[in-house]
DNA sequence: GATGTGCTACCTTTAGTCGGTTGTTGAAAC
DNA sequence: GTTTCAACAACCGACTAAAGGTAGCACATC
């Protein structure tokens, strides 16, 4: 990925901007969605294609449904 | 992937259900999304964990958004 | 025989992991 | 008011697993 998706830019602002109403790290979100430290930086920076199985450990580690991640 | 998470299998079957309300074929939902013939049948039988970039691709070649695709 | 789909096998690209370093900030400590 | 320090996030290769993408054949139905 070398160019950078709207909906990648979208979806990691939105991942950002839950994540730290709800005080939490790139490093606790990781923990909780159970995937690697540096990926949730990479998704917020929107440097990676989220595939959608991760979309949704995302959305259960932030407590919100997959919808309120893409609205 | 050679285990379908149920998400797939429940983003597949909307797929597979919107492609046939609109009376498309496979076939032309492919070339609509300008994704491969073969890709749209694997997505709606659960065989890959799709990305968002394609998942966007899809809900616009079905004229519906990807809420609607996701709920 | 034309259309639509399933399935397999294949290759290329990239999602996602891992361990580490770097720069910033803020606060406690003296 | 400058120093420790810790917590955080950006960034860095290098790597592995899996998604993206294509071709070909089987099979059913019309």
């Amino acid at each position: 990925m070398r160019n950078k998706l709207s909906i990648s830019i979208k979806f990691g602002e939105r991942v950002r901007e839950i994540r730290n109403s709800k005080d939490l790290s790139q490093e606790q979100l990781a923990h909780d969605a159970n995937v690697h430290r540096t990926y949730i930086g990479m998704i917020e920076r929107a440097e990676k294609n989220i595939t959608l199985a991760n979309i949704e450990k995302i959305a259960k580690a932030l407590e919100v449904s997959i919808i309120e991640l893409l609205k």
